[in-house]
DNA sequence: TGCGTGACTTGAC
DNA sequence: CGTCAAGCCACGC
């Protein structure tokens, strides 16, 4: 059994692109309904190579701060994702669902 | 072994 | 719809 870590970013790797997902799905989908934070935790090592930027919070907005916060809505802008008012991501459209 | 910390979440006001 | 507080998890020191 691989460290939770392992586990997280073998999910993140599978996320598609022009999807995204939330940190609580994440964790739900490993077993940790309540482990949101852990995912968040986890994620600010990212590893090269990541999808890193698929991965937002339930209220469908980056939880980054300064640039990596405009780089991330620009890498899924990128991807057709689109954010709308107040920077917000319509989960009920992007939302990987095969997770 | 124990405590602080963080890219979270949810329910009240 | 914005802000606040409390709950929860794993890792590092």
């Amino acid at each position: 059994m691989p460290p939770i870590f392992d586990r997280i970013y073998a999910t993140v790797a599978r996320i598609p692109s022009g999807r995204v997902a939330t940190y609580g799905d994440i964790a739900l989908h490993l077993g940790m309904p309540q482990g949101a934070r852990t995912v968040g935790w986890a994620m600010r090592k990212c590893p090269h190579g990541l999808p890193w930027h698929r991965v937002i919070n339930a209220q469908g907005k980056s939880s980054l701060r300064g640039e990596a916060r405009e780089r991330q809505y620009a890498l899924l802008a990128k991807e057709g994702v689109g954010a709308g008012i107040g920077g917000r991501i319509d989960l009920e459209q992007y939302r990987w669902q095969e997770i």
